[in-house]
DNA sequence: TAGTGGTCTAGACCACTTG
DNA sequence: AAGTGGTCTAGACCACTAC
């Protein structure tokens, strides 16, 4: 939050460009919870002067966190923080292009061990304790995936299924108002497999129908990885879109 | 071709801005063959002198082309267009983030009619004249997927096996030196489903064994569709990744 | 040394939104 | 009318590549 001009950074030999160093600067206010999701920025000529730089700088920076999906810029409005969204793709008829609307609901939020790809991906030893939430995503009322995410227990302690209720089963925006996190997703992995009985049972097929699997990390906005999570659906009547 | 200035434009009502103007001249200039792939456009002040506009609206216009992967620019060196590839997802171990390598193997070219998936997405009538690309995709040697390619006949004629082998089975590539027709591909779909007798026995997989498959459209440059194709793999061994 | 793209500035004007 | 982001310019300097 200091008004230090950012120039002094900027004969370090691992220099990063002032716009990058301006948006590493709105990260940190933004995770330090200077503005709410909704809320509107500064103006880019009164950052331009807190940071030291001038407007162009500011914009390039303010650009790239909107291309990230962080910020939502209106001409004649302002900047705003993007409320966070669980950027899942979507369900969509086959050969359609507009998604439909989808609903959460919360299943199970409990205690697990990291497996062998949990572990991985979260960089965290095998078997170390994590959280598990477990969400069925329904299209017209009807059951279409199972979510389940796991994040380090550790990092969020106090996480249960009132707070998870609370923000709408939305759990980026836990992360975001409770724990002061925002992330960003890597690109999936996919695989066809096989309806479990606990699946088929939530998902009202029949065991041993294929399911599509998408399995991702998600890290902060400083990279670091944060959430593991996979999603089962069937694809007999939607198809799912990245 | 011309070096008329792109202010002329700027007081139509569908006025675009610039740079954007620039990209799509730069987009002409390229699908009329000015230069190969693999060639150095020239300066952005020499292109700025071209189209009358300032070295800054040029490089703006410049860069949302190299965002797409048309071109690819080279501090101290200039700015080229790029190798064409076939934008499909990678084979990745599951968990892993390195991509493996894979080979293309051409299995059929061959008219077919539009079923009604493909014509939806080429906006043709439903028995229309497509012609279809069958290869197959290995991994370590082992059949991993196959993939189909559908293109209007009308606008491909004189498409065949040995042009597609002649370019090593990238179908981009040939589109580019054949066809003159650089294309983007649209987010794709994701279904599960099961091996027919027919994918089964090219991806050496039993029968009923699930399998991803992924399809998609692929535009020009100026966003009209041209191509639909499906991928469908077998996931036991390897994952797929966008 | 010359030429390229990459960054940064300062200032201008436009388009849009709100009061 | 005032304030915002969006576009555009002209010019400066830097970092990298080639010769």
């Amino acid at each position: 939050m200091s008004s230090a001009p950012l120039r002094g950074a900027t004969e370090l030999p691992g220099r990063q460009p002032l716009y990058s160093q301006v948006r590493d600067r709105i990260v940190l206010a933004i995770e330090q919870g200077e503005w709410d999701a909704g809320e509107a920025l500064p103006s880019e000529f009164e950052l331009a002067d807190r940071f030291g730089v001038s407007q162009g700088t500011v914009r390039k920076g303010l650009d790239s966190l909107a291309a990230e999906g962080v910020l939502i810029r209106r001409q004649g409005m302002g900047t705003f923080i993007a409320e966070v969204a669980d950027d899942w793709g979507k369900a969509e008829l086959p050969g359609a292009t507009r998604p439909l609307d989808t609903s959460l609901e919360l299943l199970a939020c409990a205690r697990s061990n990291a497996g062998e790809e949990a572990a991985e991906a979260l960089r965290l030893r095998r078997g170390a304790i994590l959280l598990a939430v477990k969400r069925l995503v329904r299209v017209a009322g009807e059951p279409f995936a199972v979510i389940e995410n796991f994040v380090a227990a550790e990092r969020f302690e106090g996480l249960d299924a009132r707070r998870i209720k609370q923000a709408n089963c939305n759990l980026r925006t836990v992360w975001w108002r409770e724990f002061g996190l925002r992330v960003i997703s890597a690109p999936p992995q996919f695989r066809a497999g096989m309806a479990g009985r606990e699946e088929a049972r939530l998902l009202g097929v029949e065991a041993d129908r294929p399911l599509l699997e998408v399995a991702r990390t998600a890290g902060g906005l400083d990279g670091e990885p944060v959430e593991w999570s996979v999603l089962r659906c069937r694809t007999d009547h939607y198809v799912y879109r990245v």
